[in-house]
DNA sequence: ATTGAAATCACTCTTTCGGGTGAGTGGCGG
DNA sequence: CCGCCACTCACCCGAAAGAGTGATTTCAAT
């Protein structure tokens, strides 16, 4: 295959590292170009205005601004944005609010590298790249329950061990109308008690824990 | 600085993109050799018995076996092992777990990583490598909030949602046993309730999250 | 116009949680 | 030997959680 024109990349990741293996992977195809590095999701879309990258290489959970707002922020400026999600986590929350970003691609971590290059071409033929690893989770989380934003919200707190008086006060709301939200809650993710939500929300990726 | 010889070293991670970063690093220094490469902590801890390196490049959070459990393999055949953690975690259980074990050098994944390079030469050395960020972690667990063997296996329940009654026919032991030790564990973590206590112990690694 | 989902609040009732207090055992180090 | 600590268990009690049922409102979609 004899590619035509150079594809210029943008990397965004918070870890030094990452970025390093990833400009590695990229230099051994010869019409990659990577041409910006962000360490953040406000970084990366000031750097995609300015650079209007082919492809932008996106981790999810970057510090000051997420991956999910970063591309929502690109989409917005730039519906055509090529979007390539490269994230160590697996959640099926995760997975779906980045695409409905408008990520046109997920790529786990843990996958061997070689998925990397095909996956931008992909996306340069304009052709979505969804690893069955992925779409599975994805569809695991088809069972409709989905929770709303308030129940969210309300999770988050949860997540923070407050108790049902705090959160109701917290959000102006009378404790009865939270215990009525954690009970929908306990029931979409079905789970026992408020503890296991916590946990099942962090492993799907519908909260997460605080910076320290 | 002239190098007397080579040094080889050994790298373990199980994200792909994160070991070719360290190996792009790496290869900017003449007198640095990757020998091998690791995908978990078994791999590790067989590849390290094989061949040997001057310094182990180690990953915390791996599947199969984590880090801390291929340290103390690795230093139980070869008491002299230098090994260099290099964890995405910042918790300060997970930074006392890694260095009882044996780790001679902690670095966050955030950090520059210009800070490689000169850990490993300090390893070389015989010096440890901890920078104050890690350290200072470190010293707020210090204030003798340790939590015994029993707190740290009903904490691993907890995680799971399960109640003071399952937990304790789970252990073969009385529910108000358990209540005992919970009340223990949200003293020493200064928090609240249960829930508190779980996200807790999940920032500051004394408990993880059970892979999806 | 009607259906449906989301959000709000109320009332009851049982279970669980968490605090307080106390106490018995066994082990380990000073 | 004695004290300290971890582990065990018990009883009490108020507060919180969670299940059940039901009701109202609003808003958007059909």
């Amino acid at each position: 295959m004899t590619p035509a024109a150079s594809i210029s990349i943008l990397i965004a990741d918070d870890h030094f590292v990452v970025r390093e293996g990833l400009r590695s992977i990229l230099r051994r195809e010869a019409d990659f170009t990577v041409v910006g590095e962000a360490a953040n999701g406000l970084e990366a879309a000031s750097a995609h205005a300015r650079l209007r990258p082919d492809v932008t290489l996106m981790d999810l959970r970057m510090p000051v601004c997420g991956g999910v707002e970063a591309i929502q922020r690109i989409r917005a400026t730039d519906p055509a944005a090529r979007i390539l999600v490269l994230s160590s986590s697996e959640g099926d929350e995760d997975i779906h609010a980045a695409l409905s970003a408008g990520a046109m691609g997920y790529l786990l971590k843990h996958s061997s590298g070689d998925q990397v290059t095909p996956a931008i071409r992909s996306l340069m033929r304009g052709k979505p790249w969804i690893p069955r690893e992925v779409a599975d989770r994805l569809a695991s989380r088809a069972r409709g329950e989905i929770l709303s934003e308030r129940e969210r919200e309300i999770l988050t707190l949860m997540v923070l061990g407050e108790a049902n008086k705090q959160i109701g006060s917290a959000l102006g709301i009378t404790e009865q109308t939270v215990k009525s939200h954690v009970k929908n809650i306990l029931a979409k993710l079905q789970v026992r008690d408020r503890t296991e939500a916590v946990t099942v929300a962090l492993r799907r990726g519908i909260v997460h824990l605080p910076e320290v």
